[in-house]
DNA sequence: TATTGTTATACTCTATAACTATA
DNA sequence: TATAGTTATAGAGTATAACAATA
């Protein structure tokens, strides 16, 4: 029995990303958290005020699933919302939101370490690099 | 506007592979087909016979899931069905779905291309060895 | 005119539990 | 007793179109 995608690149990307994002979201459980309400929080705690737009624009999410996604968030507590102008919201964190965040990110660091540590060290230098050009590079040709 | 994940190992890996995914969608929309349909087709290609389960396994795809997911190719006329024993599905493709294959595995090979093409040349060697890693590698601490 | 937030909707992918029939 | 296929169901994530209010 032989998989003819195990060598492709696109291929092992994806399975590599489902399944390490099934170790984080496993993690993330305990705190009754998704690795995108995590994301969340974190772009909030570290940017407050940030609208719902400009939160979406960088996480890719659209404004059109941002609104349940925002409105679960706040319906925990977490999350809270104040008018900058006429049609704008500014997003924070409440202080339940804020230790949430904080006890998220510990998680998040230890998944960052564990998956890291997959690679061979003489590899790792690589992996952030290759990882942003696979994202968005231009490559060299 | 600071980002406070575009230097973790895990986010990269997802935006990533979605990204990618994304690409790979559009071009296999003029098949008609799913980037999911497309491995499908691959793999049934290179192991005429295989069964569901197997298949399954191979790609992580769970029984029940697969169960819809072959019925679509098939009522699509690109998967044949048949009984190898009392219970086993032993999978095929049609002629229609062996063009349809090679069709898509043009598209595939393209996508491939252009995707590590994205990667400086100097760090392309360490692409798929790090992918690999990442998926299921064990590291050496 | 362009943007923000919103509603409605649909499709893909994934997950679990339970059933049957077969090995 | 374990496995293959199946049914039903639910939850994420993502996508598009359209609308009102505001800049």
């Amino acid at each position: 029995m032989q998989d003819p995608l195990t060598s492709l690149p696109g291929y092992l990307l994806r399975r590599a990303s489902t399944a390490s994002l099934a170790e984080l979201n496993q993690k993330l459980a305990v705190l009754t958290l998704r690795h995108s309400d995590a994301s969340l929080l974190l772009l909030i705690g570290s940017n407050p005020g940030i609208t719902q737009s400009e939160a979406g624009r960088i996480l890719d999410i659209q404004r059109a699933n941002m609104v349940p996604f925002i409105a679960r968030l706040e319906a925990q507590g977490l999350v809270r919302r104040q008018q900058v102008d006429g049609r704008s919201q500014g997003l924070s964190l409440t202080s339940m939101g804020e230790d949430v965040m904080l006890r998220a990110r510990g998680l998040i660091e230890e998944y960052e370490r564990q998956l890291l540590n997959k690679v061979p060290s003489d590899m790792r230098p690589f992996v952030v690099p290759i990882l942003l050009s696979l994202w968005n590079g231009a490559g060299d040709a």
